[in-house]
DNA sequence: AGCGTCGGGGCAATCGTTTTCCTGATTTTC
DNA sequence: GAAAATCAGGAAAACGATTGCCCCGACGCT
């Protein structure tokens, strides 16, 4: 203990901690011996005694994917700018296993939880009348009451066609994922309301398939084949998208110029796999998980936020709806 | 506390964790009552008293990415199974950052730690004479004496030839990333060492680019212009194997029948999206991840195991390198 | 010079659980 | 029937740090 190099563990505590009155020579004296030493409080003892454990957990519904990566960087990015740390949990979409972990976070008397998923989907609540903070991202909770961050899906639609509007086109299709699926129908509506809003009308009506770049290929098969005319596609994912630039270009349409393409996602390897880089919709996971993090934090200070939080989306423009210097229309 | 329904705190801790001499019924009067008020025992408390916390630390000193998680999924697997939580901390190639988290760690006194990271290269230790365990995986630590997991590459890069071999392949070239880069000169050089062993040579020199697509496809143009007679490549990524099979294609050769392909890391979307399907090697990040965790439990309970451990790879063969019914060899 | 005040720092209670020791009570044994 | 053995469960110490309380010495004021 530092109080062999010193005085006494109160005294020492104190120092350490900057509180009581103490000289500035003893604190210094202390603060040495406790560097010397290596020596670190005992999370377990402080927290037995102040009741907080700046520990969070964090719990991933479905197994740790694509989508919640970026969501745990964007969370674990707030939180550890908070000194807190944060107990990573996969519960492998196994409501037991879910369970089991929401009794372990609880016995390690975490300050709060989040919960993410790969779908954003609403789901039924962790728990109910748990003794902490819950905040869920990228799901939601089936509860309204619960707190959710989740991203704007309708909005990056939106974003979506009003920029394919924007370069000029006006024949435009949607091809995009099962239509089961809660973020395809989301997306699809949003876009073809965006679009009568315009007084325009799709293309040709929305093709559901996989969110796959075979079912891509083979939208863009689809597209071609029925003769429909068109000039710009926007695609539910990345992968979608590429699968389309594939199908198009080997047909010899030439994106953009006849034919522009967005994608969603905005998923690095995707974007600059496809030819020509594809522009999409990107639904800054990151800040979603920063959000939801600050958003418990504040929770736990004693300021609860209720509801449902949308988050909105970011075009990022590249070359798969650059317009050339002539105009960008084909003739 | 369960004590109010039942009888004292002493005697209700032996109750819930089976220990002393207590009446059947009594035990389980205090279970009932444990039940009812949805009990948990305080984990720190617990931990307090027994020095042990059941909490492994993991550090991914690059940044959380498409190699840790599977790592992190493989580990958090293994330890789960054991009752142990994770606390997960991303250092972003901050050794700042990492130090902090080390001290933090210890602060909360993890049973043991472990480090993972972005590339397989050997790196300093995080700290020297830390009071617990260290497993590394995937990266090594330069200390020979720490435990570290790694993928074999050249085992990796060995069962890639072999296999081109095996199909009836000659004419093999190695296309990679960059040249200084750890990862591509090893499994550059135990590609050519088995071709050597087996009396060929490289169809081509080695090329050494960047691990991406657009580099595969520049790379397949490289091979196709200087004429060189080629019936297979092995590719350092399946990034890179992918660009190979677009240019490839492109230029008229059909894979397998007259370049047979053969990627690395058997990542799902680039696998699948390929064109056709890719063989890949699969350095089972997961198993990885799983054994360094078993290591670590292992050096826990008091039988630490010291130096490197090579995990190997495993092929995956799909249709990039399937022999057709009429031999495989182009005529 | 004596008393009051204040600063510095030690003492001990506290957090929640585990575990050892010990005490009654009951049963067994001769 | 008494001594010994067994059993059930309570009392209290311990884990490590924090913190309120109190004590002691020094200084200042009248």
């Amino acid at each position: 203990m530092a109080t062999l190099a010193g005085v006494s563990t109160g005294t020492a505590s104190k120092a350490l901690n900057g509180r009581g009155t103490l000289r500035p020579e003893t604190r210094l004296r202390v603060q040495q011996a406790a560097e010397q030493l290596g020596f670190v409080a005992n999370a377990a003892a402080r927290s037995l005694h102040s009741g907080r454990t700046y520990t969070v957990g964090m719990i991933t519904t479905d197994s740790i994917g694509r989508f919640s990566i970026p969501l745990m960087i964007g969370a674990e990015d707030a939180l550890g700018a908070g000194q807190m740390s944060v107990f990573l949990c996969d519960a492998r979409d196994d409501p037991i296993r879910e369970q089991y972990y929401v009794r372990t976070l609880l016995s390690r008397k975490v300050d709060g939880i989040i919960v993410t998923g790969r779908r954003t989907q609403a789901r039924a609540p962790i728990g109910e009348d748990l003794p902490v903070p819950v905040v869920y991202a990228f799901i939601s909770s089936s509860d309204p009451q619960d707190c959710s961050v989740v991203p704007d899906e309708a909005d990056g639609a939106r974003r979506a066609i009003q920029h394919l509007l924007a370069i000029g086109r006006r024949r435009i299709v949607h091809v995009t994922g099962p239509e089961h699926h809660y973020s395809a129908t989301v997306r699809a509506a949003a876009a073809e309301e965006t679009l009568t809003a315009e007084g325009l009308e799709p293309a040709s009506r929305t093709l559901y398939g996989e969110w796959s770049e075979a079912w891509g290929r083979q939208a863009a098969g689809i597209l071609l084949s029925t003769g429909a005319d068109i000039d710009a596609v926007f695609c539910g994912s990345d992968q979608i998208a590429r699968g389309v630039a594939e199908g198009l270009r080997e047909a010899g349409r030439e994106i953009p110029r006849d034919v522009a393409l967005v994608g969603f996602d905005n998923w690095d390897v995707m974007v600059q796999g496809s030819r020509p880089a594809l522009t999409s919709i990107d639904m800054d996971l990151e800040g979603i998980g920063r959000t939801a993090a600050e958003l418990l934090l504040a929770a736990v200070n004693g300021e609860p936020v209720h509801g449902q939080r949308a988050h909105p989306c970011r075009l990022v423009p590249r070359a798969s709806t650059a317009v050339p210097a002539d105009s960008g229309r084909r003739t």
